[in-house]
DNA sequence: CGCCTGGTTGAGAATCATCAACATCTGTGG
DNA sequence: CCACAGATGTTGATGATTCTCAACCAGGCG
């Protein structure tokens, strides 16, 4: 109903792409995505090395599982398209989503301290995923030490990236929480040269408040009220950020509503 | 008031310790703590080029820092003896501690990313601390594929953590969370094979309440409402867990009060 | 001795969860 | 192409948990 001219974003719509993202013949030096991937610090040769160890398979349909918590770790995987969110079941049964990830991120990490995997992931649509064996990826990286710095890098990334989420959750209204998942998957679109301001989101308002650590009913009422406000536009999951400012503001709770 | 007749819990009263736990001569070989800490998957001459690494200054008294958020990143650090804090503070000026450390514990490693602190520590308490040079760690992990592995696994298990930390704070109500913290705090004191049941915690109300994400008063409460229940004795920071069963009973919220 | 920090306890208020009804979307099969 | 069922999302009314504000207490240190 509202007016969202924009296409369902894919990976797909840059014309200059010779290859389509879901075709798993694609390889990192090819790939769209190796400026914020794991290739990222390295030169040509050590991207083919990298590649030689990593297993593209034919893509996965929504809702299967890359991985499934308590399963033997085996690899870490990047997404490619599409995107994935990673959950895990607590002791009493119940469902905590830990995270979303969108192409060009790598998931799985939590994996490597017990040699079994901490967490599920499964695919939230059709997606494509680089899988990357960690044995491997570890004698790769005591041979290239950039790669070695790299993969530090990245799950330490992913570490400050779960103390923000703790901090979110732990001092945060509900306004705050939902603002700040709006705008770091704002900034992760751009990130991929994609809109800032108008996109799909690919998870269902469940797994939103379940990240977020509210309910269903309050994120529902969150995004009619940031509606109303004239913050966003909200048409089910597409979404447009109609006021990037005021959002903002929201976010870090300087808003004086 | 309360019957605690356990002494204050220091790291020197093992008898058989020839070297007190402050002794800055100390190193990895001799250290009480290298079967959880660092060195655990390194043979004898491995810890010795680890050690030969390893920076020991002079204790840090009560509210010092080992490192401040926007620093540069040099250094992880292992705590010695003593017991450390990790915060950060949010855009909007606000403190949020993301962590206790006890001795044997590795912090910093949020750093790694950007090459700067991602959040600050310091002292809870009059604390012995071993510095490990990042870049050298680095290179060392490349000679020593045990240690890199090792190194990988230390931070996936604080991923692991904060994740699960992320789940407390998202699904559980403030009985629950202090419920976990204490238990946390038992098991990790009783891996370094001091009492899981007697201890004295070394963060104010306010830092738990802080990294629980609750206020003082309420952490306040549910000490007292634990101790009516005839949980947990408690002496202001001298806690004795009374009944283990509850208290995990409290935790998983199978308890049926 | 008295101040200051840290901790406890109480009363009232606010945010968000719960319960419930209803609307909308998706996809399936007639 | 339509009809329907199940899943997903929205909105409203009510209530519980926790926060806020405030007073008070205890201990450490100058």
């Amino acid at each position: 109903m509202s007016a969202h001219s924009a296409p369902a974003q894919t990976e797909i719509h840059t014309p200059a792409a010779s290859r389509c993202a879901h075709d798993f013949q694609v390889n990192c030096n090819n790939c769209r995505l190796n400026t914020i991937c794991l290739p990222l610090a390295l030169d040509i040769a050590q991207v083919e090395q990298l590649d030689r160890i990593i297993q593209r398979s034919r893509p996965l349909q929504k809702g299967e599982h890359l991985y499934r918590q308590d399963e033997d770790f085996q690899s870490v995987f990047a997404v490619r398209a599409g995107s994935v969110k990673a959950y895990s079941i607590t002791d009493n049964g119940q469902e905590q989503v830990t995270g979303f990830y969108l192409p060009g991120e790598v998931l799985g990490m939590d994996g490597i301290a017990k040699n079994r995997h901490a967490s599920s992931a499964r695919a939230m649509e059709t997606s494509s995923i680089c899988e990357i064996p960690f044995e491997k990826l570890g004698e790769l990286s005591l041979r290239i030490p950039s790669l070695q710095k790299h993969f530090f890098q990245l799950m330490s990334q992913e570490i400050s990236d779960d103390q923000r989420l703790l901090t979110l959750l732990s001092k945060n209204s509900a306004d705050q929480r939902v603002a700040a998942l709006l705008l770091s998957i704002s900034a992760r679109n751009k990130r991929r040269q994609l809109s800032a301001a108008n996109f799909r989101l690919p998870m269902s308002r469940t797994d939103i408040g379940n990240y977020l650590g509210l309910t269903v009913e309050t994120v529902s009422r969150v995004f009619s009220r940031f509606q109303k406000m004239g913050v966003l536009g909200v048409d089910n999951k597409e979404i447009s950020i109609v006021d990037v400012e005021a959002l903002r503001a929201v976010a870090d709770g300087s808003e004086n509503a």
